[in-house]
DNA sequence: TAGACATATGAATGTTCGTTCAAACGTAAT
DNA sequence: ATTACGTTTGAACGAACATTCATATGTCTA
């Protein structure tokens, strides 16, 4: 696929940046990094705020830490998850005012 | 979900952000936005571009259209393609300055 | 060490989604 | 009108994926 990139980016690259993608494209571990950025938190602390069970919670973040964009510590029984990577938080921020100036389009 | 949201975003507002990174987390999608940055194209001239049958495409580019990324217009018996959102495209470039960095510190 | 609590794991299920194939539609030229 | 070309459409297939359930692992406390 895509034998004559006229793109910026490397083949490979385009692979890895879908990747990033997609990680975000998930509701719940978009609510998740969103949390998140506020402050680090446990396992349940996500799974109560988000309604979620636990399990589920502990499957994305289980993709989230693979894709570097959380990190975790243990404290006690607890697992304590936070931000692994900020400048992620610079594009999620980018997208939501990408999102607000649509909405005030769709108002017009 | 998300009942006791602490996000800058309201819940909906998570759904349609969501779709968006839904949208460019196809390696095939994004392709083609690399490509439309460049210049605007027929159906048949991004297929061939990327190697793939022009049904994958116009598939595709149909996606893209309802969610407002592209646009297209008649020319003869070819339909042309181009970007309808431009603001999508400084987050795209920031991805790739994320994906390069992390390149760079894979090499250490 | 036994029990309770928090989290992780793996199998199973239902759904979403990208691609392919075949056929239809639209346009231009002969 | 018929043919050729480009594109679209819809059904079908298979792969990817999010969630659930049951179970296992790890940690603290009594």
């Amino acid at each position: 696929m895509n034998s004559l990139s006229t793109s910026p980016l490397k083949n490979e690259s385009i692979q890895e940046v879908s990747k990033i993608f997609k990680m975000v494209s998930d509701p719940t571990r978009l609510s998740i990094l969103f949390l998140l950025q506020k402050e680090e938190l446990s396992v349940g602390a996500i799974a109560h705020s988000l309604s979620m069970e636990q399990s589920a919670i502990s499957h994305q973040l289980k993709t989230l830490k693979t894709s570097r964009l959380v990190k975790s510590k243990r404290a006690g029984k607890n697992m304590i998850y936070s931000l692994d990577d900020l400048h992620i938080f610079s594009i999620l921020e980018q997208v939501s005012t990408h999102i607000e100036e649509q909405e005030k389009e769709k108002e017009k």
